[in-house]
DNA sequence: CGCAAATCTAACAAATTGTAACAAGCCTTC
DNA sequence: GAAGGCTTGTTACAATTTGTTAGATTTGCG
């Protein structure tokens, strides 16, 4: 893995400095651009992880700048302003960028907003991974764990697990009976198969449902079964 | 397409009603909270698209919220906070945040921000059409559950889900009886099959209809049935 | 008002699902 | 290899949901 890229368009040499130094401190790397001219002609040849764009350049519109670089390349595009109203902050969020600063600004504030904008733009890319958080539990497949908000981890087992999974893969979205005998047990039992009934009622004890009114794994009387919570992975 | 969510969790109405009321000006589906606890509460259910969470909350930390709504859940959370200081704000984005707004703010700046996030946020995984609000009541069919405007939520089942979606994909018009009878109990049977009426009465009793006078399933003698409320779903 | 047709719903029955209890298999440990 | 623990399947019975039946009630009409 290597260090996220910034790429800084500025006018002023000091603040060119001022940011390169804090950003490089932080771990990034930076590239450092005075004009628009040859921060465009780089643009064309790479994509930074982020750039910090300031407004008020001699060659050229900021805003226009902005706007191109957000919408057509899709780059990440922090604005660092001089002008402080709000309807200039507003025009320039508008216009595609994903964050406005203000000069004059604190450094450390400016790597906290690069970092920031960091995490969404990864996160937007990132693989399901097997951990899955789900309405106060965190599932953990490495580890066949379970895991409640304030901390208490207890062990499913692997026929729990393979439900749990298939539940937690398709969550709000009914399941059928017929289908999840078909993911699972592979015996195609047909009379006499209330071994699926077990597992689920096995895994419901262990997410501590009330029998009476199950909240996460709902009974689709005739059909299947339906897992009610959001789930997001990581 | 639905409009996009957003929650807010704030403990003075004032700022609540202020940024809900912006926010759904400008095309956004908002719901409030003055606790955390609530707030919390609903977010193990369902994930919106961006939370508006204000740090100075009496029932709880207000950081440790933000950080586990945006690591665990993997929720897009903006703060907006009476605290200033540029080391407040860094804290908080370094725990998850992705905004920081500082108080007092402009509503449209509010909006502004809120688009930025939308824009790449990574939610475009929403299913819609999968609720229903109506005359105070509110239907979720990925939860199997009716809920009543002050909260209280009671499950349905499969065969009343089934009328009950037949009813609010339809308001205000004529069910006849034998287009209800082709489209839920496949078996034809004519002559002996009250099973309908049945699911219709109990579908009224888990609504609080009064029989004498029922408000919301009117019947029709001789032809069907009307649902009379008005009905949105989102 | 009286009557017939239509609809409502309590009560029962059938189908489906839940789960406690036991048994079989598999692993580890000694 | 025996003992103990854990996981999983099987069985039997309990609980829930849905359909059916049979009066009770309502509606339309003269």
């Amino acid at each position: 893995m290597t260090a996220p890229t910034v790429w800084i368009l500025d006018d002023e040499p000091d603040i060119r400095r001022l940011l390169a130094d804090v950003l490089e401190g932080a771990g990034f790397q930076t590239q450092s651009f005075g004009r628009a001219r040859e921060f465009e002609a780089s643009m064309n040849r790479e994509t930074p992880d982020i750039c910090l764009v300031d407004l008020s350049l001699p060659d050229t519109d900021g805003l226009t700048l902005v706007h191109r670089l957000a919408l057509e390349k899709g780059a990440s595009v922090i604005i660092i302003s001089g002008r402080s109203q709000v309807q200039d902050r507003i025009t320039g969020l508008e216009l595609g960028a994903d964050d406005y600063i203000t000069k004059p600004f604190d450094p450390a504030e400016v790597v906290a907003r690069v970092r920031a904008r960091l995490r969404t733009a990864k996160s937007a890319t990132r693989e399901s991974g097997n951990t899955a958080h789900f309405s106060g539990w965190t599932a953990h497949f490495d580890r066949y764990t379970l895991e409640t908000d304030s901390g208490t981890e207890t062990a499913f087992s692997h026929a729990e697990g393979a439900v749990l999974r298939l539940f937690l893969e398709s969550p709000k979205r009914l399941i059928s009976r017929q289908f999840m005998q078909e993911q699972l047990g592979g015996a195609a039992g047909e009379s006499f198969d209330r071994a699926m009934d077990v597992r689920i009622s096995r895994l419901r004890t262990k997410l501590g449902e009330d029998p009476k009114n199950p909240r996460l794994i709902k009974t689709i009387y005739g059909a299947g079964y339906i897992f009610v919570s959001d789930v997001s992975w990581s």
